[in-house]
DNA sequence: CATGAATGAGCATTCATTCAT
DNA sequence: GATGAATGAATGCTCATTCAT
């Protein structure tokens, strides 16, 4: 059952030096609750098995209020979705900002993605959900694809930089993004997950393919 | 609306010197246009999406027929995917039988798969269906897991025969197959797919990432 | 409670020498239950305050049911009101075919029905229903709307004949149809109804009317 | 949207010299604001799809304050509907005060009718709002009932004085009314809606029918 | 007295599934 | 074995109403 304003008075807001009134309080703590609800139930049953009913019945609200706060499922997953990327861009970014080379800014995405998946899906994980794959910034949410091509923006940036610009760099970050997704879900499986080696594992093979694609004219 | 016993006697499977009685061969006209209904409505509106109203309407069958063949809209769906994989299989198995090392092993599955997929979803491209992910071999049923892990085995005992066991098979297979993956979601969107292309360069990535690997010790 | 298949065998039916599958059978008996719920329903409660649960409780029949003849309240709400035009068509072309001038038309006119109005909420008003008005011929479906537009035709043309083409034509329609309309409710409140003396009063009014209005050069 | 006691202070009811304290006037100001926001909901979508979270839309007001000024949809309509005839009664007092004879009284009521209804109309006309036979006078509200019996026994009166006790006047009155129903649909449909005329030509026709009718002795 | 979030009963509608024909 | 109408559980959603603030 998830917590709602009818659980808890939430006292840490106030100590956090947070002021609002209950009323506010409440709202957000019911925001929550649905969220975190919704992302319980689409780790157990998977996205399109779930429905509104399912997550309204793991919180302790009535049916009609998860429409004050969301008007469907796919709104409260584009939520937990935006919320994941939104949580994940500045970590990109600040990755991009601090790299000198593509090998440092593709370790840096990497473990950034590998981390993120496994703090996001820590919950989950423990609770044996069998639908990880849809948490978090795991789907082709509009976000999740933004996010996609931005990293393909980089990739390509960097080997224009690079003065490669015979490769093929739409399969190049394909294949750069299938990498971390499928070894992401490996990854999840293992104890703990080893987010380090998967990154550096994952880099090693897009650095080295790079060079064999340039010399190889592809 | 896809053929059923209704439209046609199949003469040509008569023809063929596939002998049967008319009963066997309704049966197999019917389950045949179910399926074939089955493919088409999901490529057209997803498989979360589609019903099993949607299949039976593509047919000329009664609702209540549907229930003569399968149980479920589940399992409408792992026939279409086994038929996929019974069809696929064979084709890794030739292409483990020629391969006298790992390039052309992995040539030759790169280009077996990308080769199936684009046929596969020959159809449904032409017909601009928005859901040709959810077709063929591309999602996870059971049968795609052991074929998988098919191809991770084929890896795994490979890279031990070249005697490197330090590297992390599982996390190669799954970079492979990552790459596969969405390497062919990329392939099916271009005009026309280029299957050996891609083959060739997934292959080259995978290739040279091993060797680099073995230096590295991973 | 309506009855439907599950109530009766019909057997008057197959009497009547109409024969058919009991399958068919069963399809026009709930068909007709569900009319006559539904007329009842209407005329118990209003047609805005009904709802199809309200209709589908009337009758043994589930829920589901409802959308196998129909597709909304509208739809059976047209159905029972086509039903009635359907049905009081036929006795206006009657009076048509057999007037020799307009007092015969308009006679025959109203009296068709005033009459037809009292036989169709017979039951109604056994029933002390407060809601006759929306059964039957009383209200503004299309197809009511064209049964107006009929009379306003038969009007308009026999006083054009009649060479009084200075009379605003539509205005007496109006004028005639809102006696027929507010009449209609009156006479149903009497016991028993008076049809012929309320169709021989309306008509009065219109004849003498017309007869005014022609030396006015309205 | 209706203005609310947010968006004035209605410095005018003040100017007009009418004295209230800013409780009073904000209450008045509110109630006025949701009767506006009802009529203007009705004539739009019709009273039976309107529900009352539309009406406390199209005002500043907060839901929960609807039910400080009326306990339902209901109740706000007959609110309106007591308004229409709360001002057409005095008009028709006049028209009654001021005839001298049946012609005077007719040609004065229907003409008070037809001008009433085109000026209550008159914005919901502009707005080419639909549902205008609900608002104002044209619905059975108990208080138009008895706005109908007092043209009843108006009609009754007259004609008894006129010593033609014969006549049926229940049915008279309601030809009468009838006829005001239907013309003034008509008549708001037509641009501009000729008042006049219509009173003149309804009048024609129950003053002659009564003629007519004294002679055959209904 | 205004507010607006929470409530939960209630509705329309869909759909998998059954079963008499 | 095919048929397709009946079923009724289940779902998304709306909305009148309440009540703490």
């Amino acid at each position: 059952m998830q917590g709602s304003f009818r659980d808890t008075e939430m006292p840490e807001l106030a100590e956090l030096g947070i002021r609002r009134g209950k009323r506010a309080m409440a709202k957000a703590a019911n925001r929550r609750a649905i969220l975190d609800a919704a992302r319980a139930v689409f780790a157990r049953i998977g996205y399109d098995a779930a429905c509104i009913r399912d997550i309204i019945r793991q919180t302790n609200l009535a049916s009609g209020t998860f429409y004050n706060y969301f008007k469907s499922k796919e709104e409260v997953f584009e939520a937990i979705s935006d919320d994941s990327v939104k949580r994940f861009r500045p970590l990109l970014q600040g990755v991009r900002e601090n790299s000198k080379d593509l090998e440092s800014y593709l370790f840096g995405a990497y473990g950034a993605y590998f981390h993120f998946l496994a703090n996001e899906n820590e919950q989950a994980i423990k609770d044996g959900a069998p639908h990880l794959a849809l948490i978090g910034v795991r789907v082709d949410t509009p976000e999740m694809k933004t996010l996609f091509e931005e990293i393909h923006g980089d990739l390509q940036l960097v080997i224009m930089k690079m003065g490669h610009d015979q490769i093929d760099t739409d399969y190049l970050a394909a294949a750069a993004i299938g990498i971390a997704r499928e070894m992401g879900d490996h990854m999840l499986q293992r104890r703990p997950p080893d987010a380090d080696h998967a990154a550096r594992f994952a880099t090693q093979i897009i650095i080295t393919s790079i060079e064999a694609l340039v010399k190889e004219g592809n």
